[in-house]
DNA sequence: AGTGCGACCCGAACGC
DNA sequence: TGCGTTCGGGTCGCAC
């Protein structure tokens, strides 16, 4: 499922095909996947032009001469650049362009959103306002996490997943992050020293990059698209594993503030759960 | 303010 | 075999 990775591998797709061509007609099959004015998101975009295609953690961003168009793909989406004139099952937004492709989003979940904003309002209109740092940006440091930690009386599980927090870690590299990191998914964030942060940002950098290298990570049925089927799974270490790679034990799942957590008892030590 | 949880979806997996 | 039920995934928005 498309992941801060697999964002990357589509960005990087699309930036390809899309940048300089505009945009000549919006279909849109499912109106609650639009979060903006949805007239204005069908009318605005018409002769606009690709200039850009940004991620912001797990965000995909096209930006227009005019307008900030912002995706997410939450578990299934995903785009299609093609010649096809036909629309197809989940298949629910159609952007017809100026060499007359089309750029499809589908998503058989219908879980994906998108909002479309004035240039300029894209941190201010829209949820990626409240996004925390990534592991990659140059401002992330020892300090950041402590003083996001502080008080936190939540699973560091649950922490890590909170966009607000750090950008770009799902449930799939949260689980592999505390494992690298030999860090239980239990512990308290506010218990989480200085040592086990620094750990958790060299985790988070080395994880998300090699997922990109490999292209994001393709579990559960997942039909190739557009750029995104990755192997990273076959470098996974603890989700969705059953014995430990390391140690030999048997790899625990438990539920994390709703979200299954796979972890290796012995080398993250956790005693009880 | 921090925390918890339902809602959003539907195919796959599971239970009978 | 066929049917009904449960589950999962990220994020928002609301209730406490």
């Amino acid at each position: 499922m498309p992941e801060l990775p697999e964002v990357e591998t589509v960005r990087n797709v699309l930036k390809k095909n899309l940048i300089g061509l505009s945009i000549k007609k919006v279909v849109v099959l499912y109106p609650n996947m639009i979060k903006t004015n949805l007239n204005d998101f069908k009318n605005k975009l018409i002769n606009e032009k690709f200039i850009d295609i940004k991620r912001y953690g797990k965000w995909l961003v096209f930006e227009t001469n005019n307008y900030s168009l912002v995706s997410h793909l939450r578990m299934e989406g995903k785009y299609y650049y093609t010649d096809r004139n036909n629309i197809e099952k989940h298949e629910h937004v159609i952007f017809h362009l100026s060499n007359n492709y089309n750029l499809i989003y589908k998503d058989v979940r219908k879980f994906g959103v998108m909002y479309l904003v004035d240039k300029g309002k894209l941190f201010v209109d829209t949820p990626l306002k409240e996004l925390g740092l990534e592991p990659f940006d140059k401002k992330l440091d020892v300090n950041y996490l402590k003083e996001k930690f502080k008080n936190k009386n939540l699973s560091i599980k649950t922490v890590l997943l909170d966009q607000s927090i750090l950008s770009g870690l799902g449930n799939i590299y949260v689980d592999e992050v505390l494992f690298k990191s030999s860090i239980s998914p239990f512990k308290k964030a506010k218990d989480i020293n200085e040592l086990e942060i620094k750990l958790i940002i060299e985790s988070s950098k080395e994880i998300l990059e090699k997922a990109i290298k490999y292209g994001g990570t393709t579990i559960r049925s997942y039909t190739s698209s557009l750029g995104v089927t990755g192997s990273f799974q076959d470098y996974l270490m603890v989700h969705t594993k059953k014995i430990c790679n390391v140690c030999n034990s048997s790899i625990k799942i438990s539920k994390i503030g709703g979200r299954s957590t796979y972890y290796c008892p012995k080398c993250q030590g956790v005693k009880d759960e």
